[in-house]
DNA sequence: CTAGGCCAATAAATCTGACGTATGCAAGAA
DNA sequence: TTCTTGCATACGTCAGATTTATTGGCCTAG
């Protein structure tokens, strides 16, 4: 019922969307993810054609991308029902996204940073048995450019070089799920979704955990790595916290 | 070139596919993932219809779950190529699913048994946080019959007990993402995949580390609920990497 | 000979109408 | 009351047509 009437010319929400696939697609996920549409409630094909104006080749290919992802599950003489969110496939990036621009904002971003918080470390240890000479290297060569991004107080540039020593460390350790959950990360810490963020200080103790697994990477102490990863992890998962304990404010959807 | 003829009649690989779409998504999903599909060659939805034999509709929905997975990327004038494995999306259990019955069996085997030795510590200590006092006692419950059970010889009901107290451990964690996780390792715990898996022998100190668990969490100690489950997780680990260990040898696709 | 713009071939994207099919529900019988 | 049967329904699948974006070649201008 409140659900929006159409969105036959809407150009696009905030980054422009090619195709009315996409568009369906962006709708009925958002839709999803803020609650506007309630698990359980159910739609009809021939209902979505009407109020989107589109044929049922297109509401059907949605439908059936939205099913992949576990929010909704469409049957026979039934509809297509949304299931609650916890059948949701919460690693999807897709889903992050939407759930990242919804009411579930805070949710997502906890969920995420702990996770973070629990895969970095132990993705440090693994690198430090696996990274190759060269890798390693490079890990110590970033952790140099972060301390003087840093002491010189280049903010953008420091969180570019943040972001690729991160990476570099995750690819090391040799598990492309850790890369993957890197991405999403990466996304998010990049502002490429422009929540307000943390203002990002590059402190001293930070430079050196960051140097600090850089060394132990290079001499394949998987113990050092880990713990001064941690260290890492802390400071962020505390700059985090900040946010969402002052978060519980309404926002616009 | 190399792609299996058709699959009109096919009855089903190991359980029953019912429906046209879920029969070639799994044609697809498999082919790709075994590397039959190689990475960078092209299919034609024409070049489908004809060879399984089903009608544009089926294999254009297909195409489009597919690429929500990063399987495959689908563009005007050039037709559909299959993406680099970097591309996937790992995380999709449907996707792991598909993995873990192709040749990437241990790799994803290993990549999830990482995954799982990094998160349930981290779990296990914000459960200590945040376990509601029935919840807690649920697990210490959960622990005593494990214990029982481990001692009387029960395999199965151990396993069943086994799975279930980790399911609580991170349902307690507040984590949504750690649940989901959990969900898949129980999938390949339990064998509803049956890959030759290990014997699961339950010993003494894993029993003492089952409960250690309970009881820091019980008590809101987080490190001490950190500290014993990395234990356990040393353990599964072990157990892991004998298999994949030993498993060099090729396989029948 | 190179760079930039025009054009046509191509394969996906979208639309449309029809028919098949499983299935939830209710009416009727035991 | 319970079970069976039949029907209405909304999705599943099919077939064909049309539109549209893109690619790569071709042509002209520099």
């Amino acid at each position: 019922m409140a659900t929006p009437p159409l969105a036959d010319v809407d150009p696009s929400p905030g980054a422009a969307q090619t195709g009315l696939h996409a568009r369906l697609l962006e709708q009925l996920g958002t839709a999803i993810c803020s609650g506007r549409l309630v698990a359980g409630s159910v739609l009809y094909i021939d209902e979505l054609v009407d109020r989107y104006a589109v044929s049922r080749s297109v509401v059907r290919e949605v439908l059936r991308v939205l099913a992949s992802m576990g929010l909704v599950d469409t049957r026979r003489r039934v509809g297509t029902q949304i299931r609650p969110a916890s059948s949701w496939n919460v690693f999807d990036p897709q889903l992050i996204r939407w759930r990242l621009a919804s009411g579930d904002r805070i949710a997502q971003l906890r969920s995420l940073t702990e996770l973070r918080t629990a895969v970095e470390p132990q993705a440090a240890s693994l690198a430090a048995e696996r990274a190759t000479p060269d890798a390693a290297s490079d890990l110590v060569g970033l952790a140099a450019k972060m301390w003087a991004a840093g002491k010189a107080g280049n903010q953008d540039e420091f969180l570019r070089l943040d972001i690729e020593f991160h990476r570099q460390v995750l690819i090391s350790s040799g598990n492309e799920m850790f890369v993957k959950l890197q991405e999403l990360v990466a996304e998010v810490l990049t502002g490429r979704h422009h929540y307000e963020l943390m203002p990002h200080h590059p402190d001293e103790q930070a430079l050196q955990h960051h140097a600090d697994v850089a060394q132990a990477i290079l001499r394949h102490d998987g113990g050092r790595a880990r713990e001064a990863m941690v260290h890492i992890m802390e400071q962020a998962l505390n700059e985090m916290k900040s946010i969402w304990e002052q978060a519980g404010e309404p926002r616009r959807d």
